[in-house]
Parts: C-alpha cells; sequence; structure tokens
DNA sequence: TTATTTAATGATAATAATTATCATTAAATA
DNA sequence: TATTTAATGATAATTATTATCATTAAATAA
C-alpha cells in the first residue's frame, strides 16, 4: 500500500509534480475506496475526515491531474457526475463495468476480454485503439439469485 | 424516411403518447443528423430553424422520452454534455463508438462484434445484460492516415 | 355541440456539477 | 535570505439539466 503511494509519487515527479499532503490525502482516499466509484464531492467529503482544511477545488484540480497521468479513470455512468476510478497499476485499459438496473450496484471486470474484438477494429476501421470504455447495463447477480429463490419459494407454495 | 416517423409515430402510441407537432419536429431533426451525435441544446437550435416556438424543455422532454421507449440512446463522450442517438431499428443493443483522440471525430461501429464477449460475461458473472456501451478511444483512421502521408513526404524530402 | 378533464407546452426559476478567479501560502530556487 | 514559481482555499461564475407553473391543445364526457 505504502510502496502503491509512493510509485504514484513517482509518477508525479516524473511529470515535475509534487505530491502536496492534499493531494496525498485524496489519492489515499482513493486507495480506501478502490472497489468504489466515488464522485469529486465523494472524495471530497472522505478526504475532509482526514484533512478539514482541504477545499474542493484542490480535490477536483487533483482527481484531474491523477486522471491526466491515466492513475484515474474518469468515467460517466449516466447519472450526471463524473466518477473516478483507479486504474490497476500496469494495465493497459480500462476496466469494465457491470450496472444493474434494478439495484444500482456497479461492479467491475478486471479481465481484458476484448483483445480479438479490438483487433477487429484496428484492422477493419484503421483505427489505433489508446483506450476504452465497456459498460453492460442489466441485472446482477444478486438481483438474480434473488429472483430465482422467489421463483422457487412460489412453486413450493403451489404444489401444497 | 416518413414510414421511420409512421413507425415512431406507433411506438409513442403503443406507450399512449402522442407524436405532437413539437416531437414530430424533434424526431424529424434526429433522423435528419442521424450521423452525428446533438446535444439537447444542438437539437433545439435545429428544430428551432423550423418550429421557432418550440422551447427548450420540451426538446428536453421529448429526448428524455424517446430515451425510455429506447427510440434514441443518451450518451456521454466526457465532454460535459448528454448527447442523444438514434437507435437502428430493430436493433437489440446500441452501437459501438470511436472517439478520435486527435481530431474529435466521432465514428460508429454498427457491427455487434461483442457477442461473445456477452456470452462471457453472462455466463461467468451471472448477469443478465440488457444493454452496454462500448466507445473506443484512439486515432482515427483519417488521422492515421494524414500521419501516414506526412511521413512518406519527409521520408521523400530526405532522399534528395 | 359544449363542458370538463387530461396531457403537453413554453417561459423561466432553481439546482447542481464543474470551472474560473484571485488572494494567500508553501516550496523551490537564486 | 530574497525571489520566483507552484499549489491551495474560498468563492464567484458558468453551464447543463430539472422543476415549476401558468397557458394551450387534445381527448373525453355530457
Ligand atoms: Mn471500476
Ligand atoms: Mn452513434
Ligand atoms: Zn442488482
Ligand atoms: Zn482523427
Amino acid at each position: 500500500m505504502e510502496s502503491r503511494i509512493d510509485r504514484i509519487k513517482k509518477q508525479l515527479h516524473g511529470a515535475s509534480y509534487k505530491l502536496t499532503p492534499q493531494r496525498e490525502a485524496t489519492v489515499r482516499v482513493l486507495l480506501e475506496n478502490e472497489e468504489d466509484h466515488l464522485s469529486a464531492e465523494d472524495v471530497y467529503l472522505l478526504v475532509k475526515e482526514k484533512a478539514p482544511e482541504i477545499g474542493l477545488a484542490t480535490v477536483y484540480r487533483t482527481l484531474e491531474l491523477l486522471t491526466e497521468l491515466k492513475i484515474v479513470d474518469k468515467i460517466n455512468f449516466g447519472d450526471g457526475v463524473s466518477r473516478y476510478d483507479l486504474r490497476q497499476e500496469g494495465a493497459a485499459h480500462f476496466h469494465h463495468h457491470l450496472v444493474c438496473i434494478e439495484c444500482g450496484a456497479v461492479d467491475e471486470i478486471q479481465e481484458d476480454l476484448l483483445e480479438d474484438v479490438e483487433a477487429v477494429v484496428e484492422k477493419r476501421w484503421n483505427f489505433q485503439i489508446k483506450d476504452h470504455r465497456l459498460t453492460f447495463h442489466g441485472i446482477c447477480w444478486r438481483c438474480n439469485e434473488k429472483h430465482a429463490a422467489e421463483e422457487k419459494n412460489k412453486e413450493e407454495k403451489n404444489r401444497e
């Protein structure tokens, strides 16, 4: 974890930026909530708990900077706010997302899965792919299981 | 074209909405600019040319309605505005996009390409896919060709 | 038809996310 | 130490979108 911070520090230095206390606090919040998809406001509130003097503008600026350096990815799930997602270290591409239209959960797919598709796109459309965004909208495994259980229950009642 | 409007009219009626003159004017603008990716404001300005009395709120409402009925898809390319895209008639899923990071062009891929990936996601993640968004970011064929031409030019100069 | 209810519209106010501004502070450098 | 530069925090400005509400159009009932 500390090493992760160190590596991010080096990435910043490499682009001649400093890891100021505010920036570090922001990065820590992102690391501590890696599985979430926080908005700038979300990050701001969490950072404030540990560094109450920080300003919202600084959080926006830091998130913008981290996006520029491809340390985080900015993503929009269509709810009117941008969300920020730590990129897996060394990942060539952004990971994929599963958005549940029933419960709102957002799950992640770290596997690439797109290698073949990208090969086709690069060749057939002569498009040099640098990154991508792939989001599936549908019903998550939790909701699916819940429905299956309900279904089973109903059948049992019917048999009585 | 007229038949396309008629079918949309029927879709609206099927959900007990009317195709009012304002709604029709909005749909026509979308049909006439099918290859574009217009924002609500863009649509508003274009509709105004033919139906100057229309209000911005009505355009927003119409676009929302059309999205609900899956006649258009709402998409966000990360530039802070929602864009509206007519769905291909009878298409199960939204088409894909190629966003050029050099010239800003947005091209479309109508082919599915994701069948295999979706089969994997449905099975391995027990996720019931209803729709998706897939956008590639990179360098478009026009910019690629331009670079190739420049490269060739430079080589020729060198040989002299 | 005319009266009445309902749906849709247009103008505009309100909201909310993001960006810009600017004075202040911290850090780096001379 | 003095000076330049980078970063910050407060807050104003901007902008896309949504909410409100009076008015109009359409559908329906009488
Ligand atoms: Mn994610
Ligand atoms: Mn499109
Ligand atoms: Zn769910
Ligand atoms: Zn291009």
